[in-house]
DNA sequence: TAAGATTGAGCGATCAATCTTG
DNA sequence: CAAGATTGATCGCTCAATCTTA
């Protein structure tokens, strides 16, 4: 194949990529039952190894701490988590996982990695980590901007 | 580095790459003055061999087409583009850039192959060349899905 | 029946503004 | 004043439902 601007054609590669696995993910995580959002946060939960205020949450996901409040919402409306006060700062509350949330989560892992060894099992372990670090390099010039 | 995981890595890493680009166009094209979907949608009209219905451009822009419209209503009252109703199917709008439209992205494309160089800069040539063939193969993995 | 377009509900993200507490 | 959390406005996206026309 050839490319004009191989540049400019694998940033829109990366793109693109991005977004059809944002769709796919859509996809699957309905099929299981509940959404990329939900299960993020139910990972960065149970892999932290210290409690988490709703900030915190944020930060690891990388999104807006005003995005987590209405998330938290309705995954207490659903027994998945709960929150908790924190002793001696009255502002800030701890997000915990449920038992229900945490067997719940389990389930969702197990078909998880399921899927993400089928989509990835078109490259080599060398690709994988030629992947790595090509999309770090990536990253950093994004971090350049 | 090491990975326990190379396969769930590089999917991470290729997830959490789409999700900083996704940041950092809103942030880049907020700054000129527009968003990411504006600017797909002039260089899809743009750079299209004839005229698109607006189903068309959805399917260009790999979205639903009830998302189009609402982006048009807001463009077109911006004076970007134009719906102009197609003879021999009453269903059908065909969406046309203003001068205006074509004007202002005249200028955008400029600020934005600047700032896609930047960003891809860190990478070589031939780095450039295996993301392309990497995220290709790995959108193959997708569609396997 | 089907295709083009629109509308409305719901989720997810940002940002600005606000409230409470430190 | 600053930090944790919440609310509301706006945009983007999906899906289901609807209207019109083919």
């Amino acid at each position: 194949m050839e490319f004009q601007d191989p540049e400019h054609e694998a940033l829109v590669s990366v793109w693109w990529t991005g977004a059809l696995m944002k769709k796919a993910s859509r996809r699957f995580f309905k099929s299981i039952g509940t959404t990329e959002s939900e299960f993020n946060l139910l990972m960065v939960i149970k892999h932290s190894a210290g409690p988490l205020t709703q900030s915190a949450v944020g930060r690891r996901l990388m999104v807006d701490k005003s995005n987590v409040t209405g998330l938290l919402d309705r995954m207490e409306a659903s027994g998945l988590i709960r929150r908790k006060r924190v002793k001696g700062d009255r502002r800030s509350h701890h997000v915990e996982l449920t038992a229900e949330g945490r067997r719940l989560l389990e389930r969702e892992e197990e078909a998880y990695y399921r899927v993400v060894s089928q989509i990835m099992s078109g490259l080599s372990g060398r690709e994988h980590l030629r992947l790595i670090d090509l999309t770090r390099k990536l990253r950093a010039g994004l971090a350049r901007m």
